[in-house]
DNA sequence: TTTGTTTGTGCAACCGTTTGCTCACTTTCT
DNA sequence: AGAAAGTGAGCAAACGGTTGCACAAACAAA
C-alpha cells in the first residue's frame, strides 16, 4: 500500500504524533527533526491521505457544486462553464477542489445538498440555480451548513448570495431600445420560477412606465433557458398576430432560437425585428447578425461566490453577505 | 453533531456492526433487526458519513477529471461542457461524483493526478489532455491507479482511453474539399505536442495523396486551440503571400478566428475561401455563415471514457481497452 | 441426549490522521 | 542548589465506519 505517517515514524525513530505535526508545521517540533522527518517523506514519498486526515478534521478542502437543470444539458449552457471557471480560478488558490453535481429537480437537489452536507464530503456549496422558493436553500440553513447560491433567493437577508442587478438589466436593455425609437417590446422570460426573469421584467415594465409606453401583457411571455424554446415563444407570438418590432430574450440561447426563427422567416434583424440577449458569449460576436446582449460576466460571479463561500467556511463573520456583479450591455448590429 | 452509526446502534440496542451490516445489506441480519434499524435511521434522519466509510473502504465514489490548459480558459472550451455532460450522466447513473480540476501545465497535471490518487480522494481519474509524451499517464501506469485518457495517448497498448478516428476526420474534411474542387487546401492544426493534429493531419496528406495533391508544407501551420491563433495563424499565412482557397481548422475556435479575419478583410466565405472546423457545436448553425465542421461526439466521448474507467476500477478486464467514437461530417454553407 | 449446522449478533481491531494531556529533560531564575 | 518555567516528544483516544472471527441460541439429525 502507499506509505503512511506511521512508516515515516517508524523509519524516523518518532511517534506518529510527530510526523503529524511536522506536517501541520506545529512549532513544538524542533528543526532537528522536522527536518529529518521532511527529508525521509521526500525519500519514501509520502502523500498524506486526506480522508483520514478529513475524518479526524471533520472537514475537507472540497466544495460542492450543484448544478439544477436537465442533467445532459446543464453544462452545456454557456453560462455555466464561465461561472465554474470562475469558482475554479479562486478555489484553485485557496487550494479547494469542486465536487460537481448536475440534478434535474428541485427535489434532487435537495437530495444532493442534503447527502454534500451530511456524508461530510464537501464543506460548502454553491447552488446554480434560484428558483423563487428553494427547498434545498431552507434545509442548508437549518443545517448551518456553509452555502452560497448565485441568483438572488427568496430568502435574501438570510443567506450569501451573488447576482447581477437584474432589474438593471431588464431596465437597460428596454431602454437601449427605447432610445432607438423601438416600442413593440417583447420579453421573453425563461421560467417565472426563477427571481432572474421576475426581476428583469420588473426592469422591463419599469423602463416603459418611464417612458409612458403602456405595458401590453401579450407581449411578455415565459419558457424555458433553451433554444428551442426562443424559436417556439417567437412563433407562437408571431402566430397569436402579435408582432413586435424588438424582442428582448432573457437568455443568449433564447435569442438564437428567435432569430434562428426569423432567418427561417425570411425577417432582418434588426431592421424588421431588433433582438438582444442576456449572457454575453464569446460567440455573440460571430453572431449573425452580432448579437447585442448583457453581459453578466459570469467569471466574477463564481469568483464572488467562491469568496463569499470562503468567508462563511471560515466563519469569518456572522451576518450574511451578498455581491452584486456589475453587468455591461454589449451593443452589436442586432438591435 | 451529526448522527452516527453508533446513536443508531444505541437506539436499536444492536452493536454498531449490526447497523453497518444493515445498510450494506448484509443478508446474516434478520429482516425484523433490519426493518427496526431502517425505520429508526429514518426517523433519526440517519446519513452515513462518506468520509469514514472511505478511510475503512479505501476507496471513495469520486473520480477526478482533469483538464489541462490556461486554468480560467479551459473550462471555457465548447469541448469540455460536452464532454462533461457525457461523463456526468453515465457517472451519475453509477452513484460516482465527479471531482474537477483544471491545471496550467503537464507539470501541474502530474501534480494532481497524483495527489488525486496518493490521498485516496478519488478512485480513479479522467485526463482531458493528451499530449504525444505525457508524464501523468507514465505517473499513473507505474500506480497502478485505474485512469482513462480522452485523446489517443502515446503509449496506446498500455492504458484505457477513447477518442474519435482523428485520422479519418482529417481525410473526411480533405476529402470534402477535394471533391468539391478545391485543391489549395491548408491546414491549421493545434500544437503538435498533441496527437490529435498529428493524426489529422495524416488524413489530410492521405486525402492529398490519393487524389494526386502534391503536398506543400508551407499549407500547413500550427497553433493552439483558441480563437485568437486561428485569427494569427491565417493572418500570417496570407501575409507570406500564400492563398489557400479552402482551410481546414482543427478546432471550432481556430475556424471562428479564421472566418473573424475574412470577414474583416471583406473576403467572402465560401465564396473566396471555404471554411470548416471540428468539433461541432450547437453555435456552428447560427455563424455566419453557418460552418461545415465535424461532430466529434463529445458527448459520446465522455460517456465512454466513464465507462471503460468504471470497468477498470472494478478491476473487470486485466488488459487495457479503448473506445472509438464516430465523428460525422456535417456540411453546411461555408464549404 | 449428544453432536452438528445454521442463523443472528457482538467484540475488537483496523483504516490514517489529529490533538489534549502527560511527562521527561533542559534551561533559567532566585 | 532547588524551584519554576520552557521545550520537545509520546500516549492514547478520538473521528465514523467496516469486517474477520467468535459465540450463543435455535434447530435438525443421529
Amino acid at each position: 500500500m502507499s506509505v503512511t505517517i506511521n512508516d515515516i515514524a517508524k523509519a524516523a525513530n518518532v511517534s506518529p504524533s510527530t510526523v503529524s505535526r511536522t506536517i501541520a508545521n506545529n512549532p513544538r517540533i524542533s528543526k532537528k527533526t522536522r527536518e529529518r522527518i521532511l527529508k525521509l517523506m521526500e525519500e519514501m514519498n509520502y502523500h498524506p491521505n486526506m480522508i483520514a486526515r478529513s475524518l479526524a478534521n471533520k472537514s475537507t478542502k472540497i466544495i460542492g457544486v450543484v448544478v439544477t437543470g436537465s442533467t445532459e444539458k446543464a453544462f452545456q449552457h454557456p453560462f455555466f462553464p464561465e461561472i465554474l471557471s470562475g469558482i475554479a480560478s479562486i478555489a484553485y488558490k485557496n487550494k479547494y477542489k469542486i465536487l460537481i453535481s448536475s440534478v434535474n429537480s428541485a427535489t434532487e437537489e435537495k437530495k444532493v445538498v442534503t447527502e454534500f452536507a451530511k456524508s461530510g464530503i464537501t464543506s460548502g456549496i454553491i447552488l446554480l440555480a434560484s428558483r423563487v422558493k428553494n427547498p434545498s436553500v431552507d434545509e442548508l440553513k437549518q443545517m448551518k451548513f456553509p452555502f452560497v447560491v448565485v441568483g438572488r433567493p427568496e430568502s435574501e437577508r438570510e443567506v450569501n448570495w451573488v447576482d447581477n442587478d437584474n432589474v438593471c438589466i431588464g431596465y437597460d436593455l428596454t431602454k437601449h431600445f427605447i432610445e432607438r425609437g423601438y416600442k413593440e417590446i417583447a420579453f421573453l422570460g425563461a421560467s417565472p420560477e426563477f427571481n432572474v426573469t421576475l426581476d428583469r421584467l420588473e426592469g422591463y415594465k419599469k423602463a416603459l412606465q418611464e417612458h409612458n409606453i403602456p405595458i401590453r401583457d401579450e407581449l411578455i411571455v415565459n419558457g424555458k433557458f433553451v433554444e428551442d424554446t426562443g424559436y417556439a415563444l417567437i412563433q407562437e407570438l408571431i402566430g397569436r398576430g402579435i408582432m413586435p418590432n424588438a424582442v428582448i430574450a432573457c437568455d443568449v440561447l433564447l435569442a438564437f432560437g428567435v432569430i434562428r426563427y426569423l432567418n427561417e422567416k425570411g425577417m432582418k434583424v434588426p431592421d424588421d425585428i431588433a433582438v438582444a440577449g442576456v449572457n454575453n458569449v464569446p460567440l455573440d460576436e460571430y453572431f449573425n447578425p452580432p448579437l447585442t446582449s448583457v453581459d453578466v460576466n459570469a467569471f466574477s460571479l463564481g469568483a464572488k461566490a467562491f469568496e463569499l463561500l470562503l468567508a462563511d467556511m471560515n466563519k469569518e463573520y456572522t451576518s450574511f453577505d451578498r455581491a452584486i456583479v456589475p453587468a455591461k450591455l454589449i451593443v452589436r448590429k442586432s438591435t
